[in-house]
DNA sequence: CATGAATGAGAGTTCATTCAT
DNA sequence: GATGAATGAACTCTCATTCAT
């Protein structure tokens, strides 16, 4: 596969993105991503098989740039409550801009392949290492006294199952920016931190 | 519509249900329903449009069950932690249930659905209404010297994502029943109580 | 499946053979059958699954009306080479009939098909049971006194494979009424029967 | 077309014929050959318009070297009964040999193609020199008083007929090794030769 | 010469929906 | 009310054929 058809494979993705937020995965047809890339019929099938690939690969790439945006947060030199702030607003932006989410069609495609073995399974794996991260940015937050917790672990999954529960709710019943920031603010009470 | 009518009205969303709960919303036709209930195509018309009319139908059968399920727990003459406690076992029972849920089919119904009149949306009310409950427990519980809570509207919203963050999870990336339980040991700890 | 659900299904089939004696079998398609019979691309799948289905249910049903043509052939009471005369005759007839014969369509059917169970290759049983049939008619003419032959059941089989032959020639090289009549009378001179 | 090329047409024709082996004739796409070239897709084109143009070269290369092996067979000094017992095992081996062979592919193509002008079908010219060889054969034989037999050009053609009747049987209800011997044994019989 | 991406026609199949009975 | 045959739209997938490179 020449570098042209590298940019038109990285193209089809791209928007077939766009069909994935728009209508979900399961209603999305090989039709629909045919039209919406303004190629023809067979073009699709020289590069996938059917949806669920198509899906799988559009995650790959949202990961990878999910990776990088995750470590620029990182990298900045500051405290563990900054960098908690930072992820949960991040996450706050995220849940809140319906309009521009894989969420509701990641859920569909998961109702479906939640079976898959574990190490396939990539919902899973990015929840557990969020919770690692987050405990043990807890962990050095509780050293460095910025923050109270007498179990991290526990904490870290307490604070994924709420974005997840947030993140859901976005999708069914509406989320308004205020109540993800109670939730925030809740979050950073449990470990003694008042003002956010 | 007779009698007869009506039976035969409950006898297609009860077997509906069963079709959802296997196959979720979005990919139930017509069709399904009709051979699950093993009548005619043209049968099914006179009682329902479309398979999103026999879901809603379907969710309200569910919801008036729910409720009756749920005045049994509350009817019961017991402190505040049992009632919550009761509660929460309930939830961790049900979102344990994979085999036997709506959850899915919940979700992709109001992925698409989300955008109704807030009246409409019973997934929201349901959420509201649930908040209101455990918030007066709470209060009760303060008040009984049973809990600590500073912000019992807050803990209850709390406690509401949670469970709807360990509801998502179990149907896409899995969840243990001792992960269900950290979860409410730790909401439980956040009010004061140590030992559940 | 009502009276009428069966005139149309009788009606596909005698459509569908037409086709077949057209074209062949590997080449027709359910888009050729439909367009035919002129009914909706959905309404042939409600009588049948495939092209393979349909062919054998034209083949059973020619094989009914030949064991009809056959037995009146039988019924008369004609000495063994009258009996035998008439059935090459029939043979003849219908091995010249090009352009209204299911041959070629038998052939490539079984050209796909041969490997079945023995049960199930229609062609096969047809085959030995018009050998079995030949062999008595032998027997009775030797008997008679008008054959003279040492080895019936060989001789039976030899016939058979002549007329196959001739068949496969008459769909491929060409056959004459001519070459037909001349292995008819080669195969009463090995029976020791010099004018037919 | 320079030497580069007539090797690559070689080639092309040596693989395609074991495409027509496998598949017959009908069933074979370009697409299937290209495949089986391991060539591109627009390359085949440079050398052949369609299947039929390839299945034709197929032959025709298939005849030169069919004629090569007759040769072989016939510069032995034996009597007419020892050459003609050799062309009938030839012939029963390559009849026998199922799964190394065109004849289904050959006949599908002359089921389309018989109504060529006679000069061009390779099939009935292959057929008419076979019977005048055959005859000769016999002539030469009845002379040296190792055949009896009054109408040789007429047994000729019955021991083609038979030859394929063989052939297609074999193809569609399977033929056995002693069914093909049975079958010679009784042509030399009708020759007056008792043992083979 | 050779490549292989691209196109679009066409076959298979399924279903929502209608309607005569 | 109830049936189920019938229709036609929509989707999946495959291939012959072309053409820019």
């Amino acid at each position: 596969m020449g570098e042209k058809s590298i940019q038109k494979r990285k193209y089809i993705l791209d928007t077939a993105r766009k069909v994935f937020v728009e209508k979900g995965f399961k209603k999305v047809t090989m039709k629909d991503i045919v039209e919406a890339c303004d190629i023809s019929r067979g073009g699709l099938y020289l590069y996938f098989e059917n949806t669920s690939q198509i899906f799988q690969e559009v995650l790959k790439l949202e990961t990878q740039q999910d990776d990088d945006l995750f470590s620029d947060s990182i990298k900045e030199d500051s405290t563990a409550a900054d960098i908690l702030l930072v992820f949960l607003k991040e996450q706050k932006n995220e849940l809140l801009r319906k309009n521009d989410t894989l969420t509701q069609a990641i859920y569909e495609y998961y109702f479906e392949n939640q079976a898959l073995p574990k190490k396939e399974n990539r919902l899973k794996k990015q929840f557990d290492s969020a919770v690692m991260i987050i405990e043990r940015l807890i962990e050095i937050g509780v050293e460095n006294g910025e923050f109270y917790c007498e179990d991290p672990a526990g904490c870290a999954r307490n604070i994924m199952f709420v974005l997840e529960g947030l993140k859901i709710c976005a999708q069914t019943i509406g989320v308004t920016p205020e109540m993800v920031d109670q939730e925030i603010a809740y979050i950073f009470k449990n470990l003694g931190v008042e003002e956010v």
